[in-house]
DNA sequence: CACCATTAGTGGCATATGCCACTAATTCAA
DNA sequence: TTGAATTAGTGGCATATGCCACTAATGGTG
C-alpha cells in the first residue's frame, strides 16, 4: 500500500472508539465540572451507589476494568472523603466500598449536572439514536473475543 | 429516586462509551502486543505516517485530542526511535513529526497484527454493524455541542 | 493440622490524557 | 517599527488505566 490512498484512521474500531471517547469525555468533564468531580469519578461513585457496598472486585468487573485500575482511581476519592472502605468481616480479603455522606451528596450534585449533560446529548444526536449507540457499545462490552469465529 | 430500581450504568452515554473502549482496548492491544507497540501508539503512528510531515498541532486535532497529551504521547515513541520532530523551516513555533525508518518498520509489523484483530472484531460483529459503529462514532467525534437546540 | 493452589488487593512503574501557566515565534494594528 | 494579541508547544501536576510481582486470607487435601 503506497503512502497515497491510505484509508483514513476511521477505518480503526478501536482508533474510532478512543475518538470519540475523548471528545465525549471532554463534553461530560465540562458539563459535570462545575461539582468538582470528572466525569469517571461521577461514573465510579455512582457505580458504587446502585452496589450494596459492593466489593472492589465486583466494581472492576462491572465497569471491565483492571482491578488495580480502580484501585487507583478510588485514591483521590478516599483521600477527599467521598468514598470509604472496609474488609469484609466474611472475607477479609474482600474490601468493600461505600460513599461517605459528603460522596453521597457530591454524587447528587453531580448527577444533577450529568442529567444536563445526558439530555443535550440526547438532544443533539437524537434518543433514539442515543439508545442504539449504548446498546452497540454495551454488545461490545459483552463480546467475548477468544474463539473468534467457531464456537462449538 | 431510591436507592433501588435505579437505571444500570448502562444509560450513560459518556460510561458506555468508556467502558467499550477499555474492553476493545484491551483486545487490540492484546493482538498488537507482539510489535511491542500499545494500540493507541500503533494508530499514532499511523496518523503521522498518513500524514505529510504532519504538525503536532493537526495530528491533535485529527485524533481530537489535547496538544499537550499529544506531546506526552510522542515522548516514549521518540525515547524509543520510532519517531523524530523537526521545526518547520516556514514557521518555527511548528513542530513537524515524522517516522524514522525503524518507525515506519515498527509501524508495519504493528499493521499486520492490527489487521488480524481489525478482521477478527468484524468477524465477531460482522462487518455491516462494524462499518455502522464507527460511522456513530465518527458523528460523535464531530458533533458540536455549544448550542444544544437553536442553531438560528 | 500442615501445605499448596486460588483469590482479592496493593504498590510500583509506564502509558494515556487533560488543564494551566509560561515561552517562543508570528501577526497585526497604531 | 514597536508593542499587544494570537498561535504552537513545553513542562508540571493530576487523573485514568494496565501489567506485574508480592502479600494476605481462603479453601482444599492428604
Amino acid at each position: 500500500m503506497s503512502k497515497d490512498n491510505l484509508p483514513g484512521l476511521t477505518l480503526c474500531n478501536n482508533a474510532a472508539l478512543r475518538r470519540a471517547a475523548r471528545k465525549l469525555g471532554k463534553f461530560y468533564d465540562d458539563m459535570v465540572e462545575p461539582s468538582g468531580l470528572k466525569a469517571t469519578q461521577q461514573g465510579l461513585l455512582y457505580q458504587i451507589h446502585i452496589g450494596d457496598e459492593p466489593a472492589m472486585g465486583a466494581i472492576a468487573a462491572s465497569l471491565i476494568m483492571d482491578l488495580s485500575a480502580l484501585g487507583h482511581t478510588l485514591k483521590p476519592l478516599i483521600r477527599d472523603g467521598y468514598v470509604e472502605t472496609f474488609a469484609d468481616p466474611e472475607d477479609r480479603r474482600v474490601k468493600r466500598v461505600r460513599l461517605t455522606p459528603q460522596g453521597l451528596a457530591k454524587l447528587e450534585a453531580a448527577m444533577k449536572l450529568w442529567q444536563i449533560a445526558q439530555q443535550r446529548f440526547e438532544d443533539v444526536v437524537g434518543r433514539d439514536k442515543a439508545e442504539k449507540l449504548r446498546a452497540a457499545l454495551d454488545d461490545i462490552a459483552a463480546l467475548d473475543f477468544d474463539l473468534p469465529p467457531a464456537t462449538p
